[in-house]
DNA sequence: CCAATATAGTTGTAATCACAACTAAATGCA
DNA sequence: TGCATTTAGTTGTGATTACAACTATATTGG
């Protein structure tokens, strides 16, 4: 007679399931602005994400970028195709390292940045109106905290 | 001469931009989770999302599934199709309405679906293994404000 | 110096996705 | 009843994605 003690219920509530709560809500949140950058600016999220990091990070090489958004370089590849087409991106060999290319946002590139920027920030802003001064910071540490553990978790194990 | 007396900084930190972080992070922790259920029960997070509705809601329709799981509803057909191919799943015409479809979880899809369970409650477990139990709830009350706060967002406004 | 290895970036490919058009059945209402 | 509208589901199509293979350059160790 198999002596059945789990500690779980045989049922998933997917609606009450973490990963999955935070999916739909990082869909939600990324989708309000997504529709955004789009329309006004014919930008993607990657395609913004890539300029956010220029922004940041003038002269970084696509790998860079690809690392720091944690984007396949293959997608940030073609996304800075369509950007360097657009003339919103620009890049150049290095001198002293002619497989990696430095890249920045051209003139025009920083003129969309100037105006994206006060748009996230604005959004950022209304999205956390829901929550105190305490209440954002905790829920800041507790998202940095949960993604640091995250990272050490192996399921094989 | 222009009065600049802007509330924000002219750069983006993207990495301190909270709906970056949500996605990072929730693209972290699905990733994780993704990569048992493709490598032991050959699932996609999606097919695995239908299949734990029809654990929860046996006899849903596909529309019932795609807006339960927020997919798009040609998403949820063609990986219905694979679902059906493998017998995970079966369907039926409902008798009183012949555009609706029935599904439930096959007797396989029932074994798989039943190991898969514990899986999911462990990895969410071990997840927040960083948080107390006080934390835990905080951390659930924010999510949940959130994303009803999301919604009422216009960023037309 | 040179062969082996590592790194930056691009391209091939199949799978997946979003969005709209489409078929078929059901419903509403004059 | 009968025609317009709504609803369930599928399919067409182009864009996007993941993953691996590939090119070109740089680095390392003998």
């Amino acid at each position: 007679m198999p002596k059945r003690s789990s500690k779980h219920p045989a049922v998933l509530t997917l609606e009450r399931f973490l990963p999955y709560r935070l999916s739909i809500l990082s869909n939600r949140i990324s989708g309000i602005v997504a529709e955004t950058y789009r329309d006004k600016f014919a930008l993607s999220i990657t395609d913004w994400r890539i300029m956010a990091v220029l922004g940041e990070y003038p002269g970084a090489s696509a790998d860079e970028v690809s690392i720091k958004i944690q984007i396949e370089k293959s997608i940030v590849s073609r996304a800075l195709q369509k950007l360097l087409a657009r003339h919103l991106v620009s890049r150049e060999v290095d001198a002293s390292d002619r497989r990696r290319q430095n890249l920045t946002l051209s003139k025009t590139g920083s003129e969309i940045y100037q105006q994206v920027v006060p748009v996230s920030y604005d959004y950022e802003e209304r999205l956390q109106q829901c929550f105190n001064q305490q209440e954002r910071e905790v829920f800041d540490g507790l998202i940095d905290r949960l993604y640091e553990h995250a990272e050490s978790i192996d399921l094989e194990s």
